[in-house]
RNA sequence: GGUGACGUGACCGAGUGGCUAGGUAGAGGUCUGCAAAACCUCCUACAGCGGUUCGAAUCCGCUCGUCACCUCCA
C-alpha cells in the first residue's frame, strides 16, 4: 500500500514512514480511561486524536483493528504501596459495589465519546476480565527472571531487566539517574528491592474490595500490566501502535515495555508509541490533582466558571483537532468561541457544496486547467497535512482554503464555469470525506424542532385571524407533509403527531 | 535537582532557511429593503541579545520567561 503518512514515534524520536508489521492490518491500541471517576475535557484528547488515526488509516484502506481498554481496577491511590485502589475507594465511600461505580462511569464515558463523534473501538477490554492473562505474564517474566514475589506481592525486577535490556528506551530516563533521583521517597517501599521495582501483583488486605485469586494469594494486578496483557491478547506481541497521553509515557509505557520485552515476545510492544501533548488551562495542564479541570459534562451544559456559554461536542472536537495533537492546547472561553464558529463554517460548506451548479445558460470554459490544477492543489494540501503526522490543523486550513473557492463559486457562476465539472466533483467529495469520514465532524443540529414549529404555529394563527385561508390550509398541509397534525381548539392553536 | 519541551500578530493556532497558514475578533468595500451569510481588501507577527548565512521567525549560543515528566493523571 503506498502512501505517504508519516507519524512520530517516540520511541524513535522522529518522523517516521508508516509501515504496517503486517499490511493491510494495523492493530492499534489506546490506553482508555479508568472509570472511577467523570472524564474531564483533557481525557478527551488522546480518543478523539486516535480517532481521527483509526478513520485516516480506514480511508487509507487497512483494515483497522482498534482496542482501547477500560481500567476498571488496581490503580493505586497515591504513591505508597499501602493504598487501595480507586474504584474500591469510591465504592466503600457510596456503598456500592465497585463494578457498579466502575459500570456507570464507563457509561457515561461512552456516551460522552459518541457524541464527540468517536468511532466506538473494535474491543473495549476490561482488565477485570483479564485477570487470567494478567497472571500468566506475571508468571512469564517470573519465570525469565525479571520479578520476584514478597509477602503475595510482585515486583518488576527493573535492575535484572536493565542488565540485559534498556529500561528507560521510550522516555529518555537512565536507571542510575532515576535512582540517583529518587532517594528520599521510599516510604512504605520495603517490599521493593530497587525503589524503581513496580508491582505485577499486589497483595489484597483486608479493607479491599477488588481481589481475585492467584498463585500468590489474593489481590490484584498492577498498574501497568492490564496494557500489556490485553494488547497482546488482541492485538499480538508487536502491533503497530500505541497511544495514550504524554503523561502516561513514564513510567506507564516505558513500564509496559519492560513487561513486554521481559515475558515473552522481546518486542517492544508497540512499533509506533503515539502521544499526544496535554490540554492547559491558564498555561497549566489540566489535571485531576491539580484540580483545574472541565469535565466533559460541564463543557457541554457550559457549567464552569471558565465558560460563558456551553459548547457543542462537535465544538469541542473541533477546538480539539484544530491544534497539531503533539502540541499543547489552551483552553479558553474565547478560544471555544472561535471554535464554534470555525465549526459551523465548515458546516455551511458541506451544505454549499451541494449548491453548486452552473445555471443555465451558462457554458463551461473550453479550458479549464488552470483553475481545475489550482482546485487539485487545495485538496492536495489537505493531504499533505494529514499524511505529516496526522497535522489536522493543517488539514483545517486547507479545508477552509477550499472552501472559500466553493463559496466563490457560489457568488460568481462565472468563476464556477472556469473550472471543469471532474475537478470540482473530486473536489467537493473530497471536503465532504475530509469532514465528515475523516476528521469525523458531522453536522449538529442547531435548530430546535419546537421553535420553529411554534413560530410555524404563530403564523398559522395569525393567518387565521387574518382569514386568509388560502395561506392556513397551505401551513396545514406542510405541516401534515411532517406528521404534524394542527389542532384548532378552543383554547387555542395547538398541535399533535398525526397517529 | 535531573530530563525534555516551548515562547508566533487583539485571541486561538499551523509552519518553515528565501514563497498567503487557517480560524476568531477589528477596519473598509461588494451584495442587500434592513440585516446576516458569503466574497474582496487591510491590520503582515514570530520573547530578548549575539552568531552562522547571500538571506533566519526558521540553524547555533546566551539571557529572560513558561510548561511538562521524574508521584495517580489523557
Amino acid at each position: 500500500m503506498q502512501h505517504p503518512l508519516s507519524l512520530y514515534n517516540t520511541l524513535t524520536r522522529r518522523k517516521d514512514p508508516f509501515v504496517p508489521v503486517h499490511e493491510p492490518f494495523v492493530g492499534m491500541y489506546l490506553c482508555g480511561p479508568t472509570v472511577y471517576s467523570e472524564a474531564h475535557v483533557g481525557n478527551a484528547r488522546g480518543p478523539v486524536v486516535f480517532d481521527v488515526l483509526a478513520r485516516y488509516l480506514r480511508h487509507l484502506g487497512y483494515t483497522v483493528r482498534y482496542v482501547r481498554n477500560i481500567t476498571d481496577v488496581g490503580h493505586l491511590e497515591g504513591d505508597t504501596d499501602e493504598g487501595e485502589d480507586k474504584i474500591s475507594k469510591m465504592a466503600r465511600a457510596r456503598q456500592l459495589e465497585p463494578m457498579q461505580v466502575a459500570e456507570s462511569y464507563a457509561n457515561r464515558y461512552h456516551r460522552h465519546m459518541e457524541v464527540l463523534g468517536c468511532t466506538p473501538p473494535d474491543i473495549e477490554p476490561r482488565a477485570s476480565g483479564h485477570i487470567t492473562e494478567q497472571i500468566g505474564m506475571i508468571e512469564e517474566i517470573m519465570a525469565n527472571g525479571f520479578a520476584y514475589e514478597v509477602n503475595g506481592s510482585v515486583y518488576f525486577d527493573v535492575p535484572a531487566y536493565n542488565q540485559q535490556h534498556n529500561y528507560g528506551k521510550l522516555s529518555g530516563r537512565v536507571v542510575e539517574e532515576l535512582l540517583s533521583g529518587t532517594r528520599d521517597n521510599l516510604a512504605g517501599q520495603d517490599e521493593k528491592r530497587s525503589p524503581l521495582d513496580f508491582a505485577l501483583w499486589k497483595r489484597a488486605d483486608e479493607r479491599h474490595l477488588m481481589r481475585w485469586p492467584s498463585p500468590w494469594g489474593e489481590g490484584f494486578p498492577g498498574w501497568h500490566l492490564e496494557c500489556s496483557a490485553m494488547g497482546r491478547k488482541y492485538l499480538g506481541a508487536e502491533f503497530d501502535i500505541h497511544g495514550g497521553g504524554l503523561d502516561l509515557m513514564f513510567p506507564h509505557h516505558e513500564c509496559e515495555i519492560a513487561q513486554s520485552q521481559a515475558s515473552h515476545s522481546h518486542t517492544d510492544e508497540a512499533r509506533v508509541w503515539f502521544h499526544n501533548n496535554m490540554i492547559t488551562v491558564n498555561g497549566q495542564k489540566m489535571s485531576k490533582s491539580v484540580g483545574n479541570f472541565i469535565t466533559i459534562s460541564q463543557l457541554f451544559a457550559g457549567d464552569h466558571a471558565l465558560l460563558t456559554q456551553a459548547y457543542s461536542p462537535m465544538t469541542a472536537r473541533f477546538f480539539l483537532l484544530q491544534a497539531h495533537y503533539r502540541s499543547t492546547v489552551d483552553i479558553t472561553d474565547d478560544a471555544l468561541q472561535a471554535a464554534a464558529k470555525g465549526y459551523r463554517k465548515l458546516m455551511n460548506g458541506l451544505r454549499q457544496i451541494t449548491r453548486l451548479n452552473l445555471p443555465e445558460g451558462t457554458e463551461r470554459a473550453a479550458d479549464t486547467a488552470a483553475a481545475d490544477a489550482e482546485l487539485r492543489k487545495l485538496v492536495a494540501d489537505c493531504y499533505v497535512g494529514l499524511n505529516d503526522d496526522l497535522n489536522t490543523a493543517r488539514a483545517i486550513a486547507g479545508l477552509f482554503n477550499l472552501l472559500r473557492k466553493f463559496n466563490g463559486y457560489y457568488n460568481q457562476p462565472v468563476t464556477l464555469a472556469q473550472v471543469g465539472e471532474a475537478a470540482l466533483t473530486e473536489a467537493t467529495e473530497a471536503y465532504r470525506t475530509l469532514v465528515q469520514d475523516i476528521l469525523g465532524l458531522r453536522d449538529e443540529p442547531r435548530a430546535n424542532a419546537e421553535e420553529l414549529l411554534g413560530l410555524t404555529l404563530q403564523f398559522y394563527t395569525e393567518a387565521k385571524s387574518a382569514k386568509d385561508y388560502a395561506k392556513v390550509d397551505v401551513i396545514r398541509a406542510a405541516l401534515k407533509e411532517q406528521g404534524i397534525l394542527v389542532k384548532d381548539t378552543k383554547a387555542g392553536v395547538d398541535w399533535a403527531y398525526e397517529e
